[in-house]
Parts: C-alpha cells; structure tokens; sequence
DNA sequence: CAGATAGCTTGTTCTTTGCAAGTGGTGTGA
DNA sequence: TCACACCACTTGCAAAGAACAAGCTATCTG
C-alpha cells in the first residue's frame, strides 16, 4: 500500500492512490461533498469499514485529507480534503477526459461537465505554471 | 483488480491503473521506452515475473497496450502502448505536477521537463476538445 | 546439437482484503 | 437519569491476492 516514493512521481502517487478505494474516498469528498464515515461507507457499495478506517487514516497521515470531531456532535467525525488532497483536482479531471473517451458507460451530468470545464481552465495555468518551474 | 465500471469515470480509471503495478508498466513504457518483459522486469526492481505477466495480460486485454513478437527474435515479444493507453498521457502529466508540488523528493531531469511541456500543449488541445464534445 | 535466453507457468508461503461481530464514546427520548 | 440508539471504529477469521522460487517450452547461438 505504502510504496517507495523512490524518486519517481508516478510511484510516489501511487503510494496515495494506486490501491482500489483510496482515490474513490477523495472523488467522494470533491464531487460529492461527502465528509462523514456513513456517507463513505454507503456511497460505493462495498468498500468494509476495517479498510475505510484504514485508508481514511491513512489519507490523513499523508496529508490528503483533515479529520476533526463534528462540534454540533460528539460522536461524529467531519473529514475534508486538505490542500494535497485539493490538488488532485486535475487528476481527476484527465481521468474524467480519458475514460469519456475510452469508456461507453461513463456519462456525465450537463453541470459536471460544466464545473469540469471551468476548473480546467485553472487547471491549465496551474500544470503550466508548475511546467515553467521546471516542476 | 478489475471493478465494476459502475458508470463511473474514477471507478473505470481504478480499473485500469488502481493497483500497484500497471502505472508503472504504462509510465516504463511512456517515458522509457520499454517494450519486453525482462525490461519491465528490471526496471521498478521488486514485481514478480507471475505478476508481470498477469498484468501485462489484463493491459493487453483492456486494449491499453498490445502484443505481438519480435520479428528479429522469435523468442522476445513487443509490447507497445495503444491509442488507449498513449491517452494516459494527461493523466500521468498531471500526477507528475502534482508530485512535483507535494513530494520533495520528484525530481525530474531537464530534458523530461522539455518533454512534458511539448506534450502538455498536445494535451490541452485534446482536453478543450473533449470537454467541448461534452467529455 | 548443447547450452543459453526469453517469456511465461506452477507451486508454496505470506500479506492484504472482505465479512461479521463487537466495543466504547456520545446523543436522545421517557 | 437511564435505557437505548447511533456513530466511528476495532477485532477475529476465512478467502483472495501478491511475493518468492523453481520449472517449462520455444527460440536462438556457437
């Protein structure tokens, strides 16, 4: 699960995302507002509270995500996307593009397509601006 | 290993490269130019030749990658991206930007970054275009 | 034709996952 | 205030997947 970054980008993103369910949880929180553990637990039918607990812990650890205690009740846990989880945006958004090309049973809403366009756009300056920097 | 599409842009990526492995596979040959097995298998110094195989296989079968022998060497194969698979291009850009931003240890060698920002003016073209045809 | 090489395949072991049940802290209604 | 419900986990166990090592077949090379 944890991988060597090994100096590499692609392994060192694989060590946040190449298992089956972590990327899953973050999709979860930035197009669906999710934030609590029932709603990750219900959402994807299937994923088993051990491994939710576990990835959700370590998104945290890795700094994706923020974990705080619902101040409205005690018994509830609010997680949201830190900074490094944010920036996964254009992640998304090039898997968005390929599997609407390469998938027949991907579909997606008028207004996602929409708030997918608008972000692109900032995505483009950023991925540029990061380009310039030498990345 | 291979999840139900589930009319799920993520999820159909997760198909694909939501394990340990066949990012990597992909990466070696987008940027490194690898194309047989003992390549591969030298390469990320740690996957198993059993589990090469089987993911080269499941590549092969989601037409991500294809498969034909070496004309100069009966014994060798050639394995070379598909249209499906040079189209992760976008997405590996934009891990590798991401890393680049969150992981002090990417380092990425000045004539990869000439070579990313060539490709990234491809990619936008192609992104615009596909969120234009409505993704 | 012997030996080396490439691409797998086949056990076997070990780790990770999935499922079911249980736990402890916190809210809630009588 | 006290039983009961809810929420976020944790634990135990069986099954699936991955790692390791060895072997196998087809092809090339001397």
């Amino acid at each position: 699960m944890i991988y060597e970054p090994n100096q590499c980008p692609i392994r060192f993103g694989l060590g946040v995302f190449g298992d089956r369910w972590s990327l899953l949880i973050v999709r979860d929180m930035m197009f669906r507002g999710y934030s609590r553990f029932q709603e990750f637990l219900g959402a994807d039918e299937g994923i088993s509270t051990n491994i939710l607990a576990d990835r959700l812990s370590r998104l945290e650890a890795q700094q994706i995500i923020t974990r705080r205690k619902d101040p409205e009740d005690g018994r509830q846990v609010l997680y949201a996307l830190a900074d490094k989880g944010r920036d996964l945006l254009p992640v998304m958004l090039a898997i968005f593009v390929w599997a609407g090309k390469h998938d027949p049973e991907t579909r997606v809403s008028a207004e996602l397509a929409d708030q997918i366009r608008t972000d692109l756009y900032a995505v483009q300056d950023e991925m540029l601006t990061a380009i310039k920097l030498g990345i």
